[in-house]
DNA sequence: GACCACCGATCGATCGATCGGTAGCGACTA
DNA sequence: TAGTCGCTACCGATCGATCGATCGGTGGTC
């Protein structure tokens, strides 16, 4: 069995330059502002086709699923993997590091995702936040595993890892945070709370990883755009169908 | 050190007729029809005065809380409580069984203040779809960590007591799709989507026990409040200032 | 012969749970 | 009023099982 092949993109799985990343996406104003980025990954952002973990972190997250992190023994995931637990540590030094490199993934994923977005949207404040609440849904459906663990087992990790991954949350709140108020300044959407309708849409969004089923009656497509209309009526965004988002 | 006083109504915690409650409460056409009920809890769904666990309940609580359930051990509970191992075995035959009696206490204190909630409001649709969704906010916020363990926790039941409890769960969501439901029938809310809005809300609701804070902003009562604008726009109820709610 | 991918056996630590106790107190008896 | 019985509320010591992690290997490949 050829395991590491696939590994190393997931050893150290944070983008490359995660500090010069926030700087260029701290605001959408300067997302929007400056479209000579959209070449990174913004065609992209609805594509989970080419999307799958290697083997080792795969048994790791549906095991995490089932019984959470502290509930899964190493020798679970070995066993799952068909590997040894001698074999499973020749390419993790930790169970902790399981875990740091899934949530690590998951968080980087759904920023560079949520870039594409936001940049795909261009200037239009109502197309940035409809396109970002389709990536928000798109990604808690389709990843509904990795999204799952990634917000539920922020406990589990050490107290670096932790902040490592709160920052990456708190930067991915802010850039609904900063749509939503800069809507309201300029009066295209008309929530009095714009802070708690922000949290609210984010809320719901996160939520479905812990509902979402792919033999429901929806898929993730359709759900997002029922998603999207929704939350539409929640910033108070009356135009519906403005353009065509 | 006197622990044992209060445990007895938390030993066994479901309600005491649970089928009769499920029963009377199945749809709430039942409730708003026959108002001979209201008796029961009706007037205090919205008081936590009185509110407070068995300190064993609550080291526990707390414990699940920072850590999850497979992450606490017996040890630590009980040292928190200032007890020893078996001291705490004389109150509870195992862990799993404080995990149980804590999700049961929250799961029926809140399906008792949503039936308080919905009787309280009446026949009135739009005034049942309030009053439930602040009854969820102040849940949620003020029984915080009862409720982020009961919704977090779910999978770490053994089966028979997770069946109950998904049923539980299940029964709480139903009763706001049947208001929803209901609603758009009679045309009085005007979402095109009724089963995804239900869900919405319920998920926003729910997701206030994973970030709200009594030193932040907002207090539990102005945040049911923004929360009951919020929601009454997911579901299409134009007319926000209908009599008093 | 150097290296990579992996395994059987086993480590010390810690887990949930249990054993056989003891201290204190109210009730009943002689 | 002294004695003691049964009961509640605990505790120190320890159980077997299992945990994450490690040791010293082996077989295959370049």
């Amino acid at each position: 069995m050829r395991l590491n092949m696939q590994l190393s993109q997931y050893g150290a799985v944070m983008p490359k330059n995660p500090a010069e990343l926030a700087l260029r996406l701290r605001s959408t104003q300067e997302i929007v502002g400056v479209s000579s980025i959209e070449g990174v990954a913004s065609t992209s952002w609805r594509d989970y086709s080419r999307d799958s973990l290697p083997p080792l972190l795969a048994s790791a997250l549906s095991c995490f699923e089932e019984q959470g992190y502290h509930g899964t023994t190493i020798r679970q995931i070995a066993a799952r993997t068909g590997l040894s637990v001698p074999g499973l540590y020749h390419h993790y030094p930790s169970k902790h590091t399981l875990l740091v490199a899934l949530m690590s993934h998951a968080m980087s994923d759904l920023w560079t995702r949520s870039e594409g977005a936001v940049v795909e949207a261009g200037p239009s404040l109502s197309r940035q936040f409809n396109l970002l609440v389709e990536c928000l849904v798109l990604f808690h459906a389709r990843q509904r595993g990795l999204a799952f663990i990634a917000s539920s087992e922020l406990r589990s990790l050490e107290p670096a890892a932790r902040t490592e991954q709160v920052a990456a949350r708190d930067r991915q709140h802010q850039l609904m945070d900063s749509i939503v108020q800069r809507g309201v300044e300029t009066a295209v959407f008309t929530t009095p709370y714009p802070r708690e309708a922000s949290t609210a849409v984010i809320t719901m969004c996160t939520g479905i990883s812990q509902w979402f089923d792919f033999e429901g009656p929806l898929t993730a497509e359709q759900l997002a755009k029922r998603y999207r209309e929704i939350a539409a009526t929640m910033i108070g965004l009356r135009i519906s169908r403005c353009s065509e988002d």
